[in-house]
DNA sequence: CTCTGTGAATGTATTCACAGCT
DNA sequence: AGCTGTGAATACATTCACAGAG
């Protein structure tokens, strides 16, 4: 029996809260797969990935009823189930906005590529910065960006502008078709209705850091390791 | 009256849920200090940061009562109050180990300084990255993160390694006395009692967008995943 | 009348604990 | 026996809705 509450469209859906914890089981997983381990109980792949055993079995059990009582779960159908679930099957290309540092270090990031979110265009505002080439891939005009989404199959844009050029890039972004945005701007982005936004703000984790610190400084334990971020995907609609 | 639940010593303390937010809620004021605005309403702070209003007063209620009914905050001194909840009175020098792509965009990234974290160490495994500058801060090897730590005041580490080094370098963070760690590197990391880590890794990121873009896109495509048997599908429910 | 602060109500998430399969 | 899957219980978070201050 699939749990779960009803989405927008009358499907089952699975919980936010778990959404953003199967990356981290599918990445323990793969890890696994390496050392060709083939089967794994929940209280193991709880402590891989820093969660305890009940949420895993509860976590895994929205996606159907994939183990093996007395055994445990196949590792290899489970990384499987879990990355079809996040819809993992294919390749998703995506494209960085702004070329600063920081963008420019995502688009050298190996791991992206490696995880199947190939970096296949890069925008920017610059005209000096148009032309050139970084990890390979030429730098276009950002108004070029419907072109570029329609051409490449892009699905998903990063923003690393400065915040007061984020909101533009967004409307262009989902105005050219994007429906999915990880934005490492800090600001606050708005866009249409069924547009997901998801916001990385450095700053912002540290932040969050020294207030626990300042916890801690009495000798005080029993700290509520923050661990994965609840999740901050604004889904508008 | 404060409200809040009483903390492991007994102390009130403010839900994680709403300590996420109140970076957000700072980066808000300190733009509306700079466009000189002297009030704020819970109607246009939840607008500025993407929440709704009765999220922000009751976040804001764990500070305290600061508002003034029928008028709104103050921003200046809400702001106040706000630093000094999260610890921002002072600034806290952070530590990167790992100089790699998103170390050094990590260092250069002018972010950090600008809002209370000074980079004041960087450390690195590799013996031809030590001795060299990045941003101006010298690499040092990071067996010396001990003498670094202590004579730098650093309570905050920052995590830029690839996934295999990170439990190491953890480790002696830990050992010389940060409390505090952001690690970006793809794995979970273990910790004594008492020292906070938040994760932060940008294909979990990704792969929860796809997850949310993939329900935009009815009959979405299911291609190769590498090296993966489909095995049976059984999709319940 | 406007807007805060907050109890009460509702909605989500986590954890417990055990039936049931291997 | 060991381990999953899941209702029930508990804990946490959000939203409602309104009393009360200005």
């Amino acid at each position: 029996m699939r749990a779960g509450n009803p989405g927008a469209d009358g499907y089952t859906s699975i919980p936010a809260a778990a959404v953003a914890r199967l990356p981290v089981y599918r990445r323990v997983l793969l890890e696994l797969l390496s050392t060709r381990t083939t089967t794994v109980s929940s209280t193991r792949l709880a402590a891989l990935a820093g969660v305890n055993a009940a949420k895993v079995r509860k976590d895994l059990s929205y996606l159907g009823s994939f183990g093996i009582r007395g055994v445990g779960y196949n590792v290899e159908h489970l990384l499987y189930e879990v990355s079809r679930e996040l819809g993992l099957t294919h390749d998703w290309p995506v494209c960085i906005a702004g070329l600063g540092n920081l963008g420019s270090a995502l688009a050298n990031y190996g791991g992206f590529e490696e995880r199947g979110y190939p970096v296949r265009a890069l925008v920017d505002a610059d005209p000096a910065k148009v032309g050139r080439e970084v990890a390979g891939v030429p730098v276009r005009h950002v108004e070029a960006l419907d072109e570029i989404v329609a051409e490449s199959g892009i699905a998903i844009g990063i923003v690393a502008t400065p915040a007061g050029a984020a909101q533009d890039v967004v409307d262009r972004m989902v105005a050219a078709g994007i429906g999915s945005i990880l934005n490492f701007a800090p600001v606050v982005v708005n866009t249409a209705d069924g547009v997901s936004v998801r916001n990385v703000d450095l700053a912002v984790e540290l932040q969050v850091l020294s207030f626990y610190q300042r916890r801690h400084v009495p000798g005080g334990p029993a700290d509520l390791l923050p661990g994965l971020s609840p999740g901050r995907v604004a889904r508008t609609g």
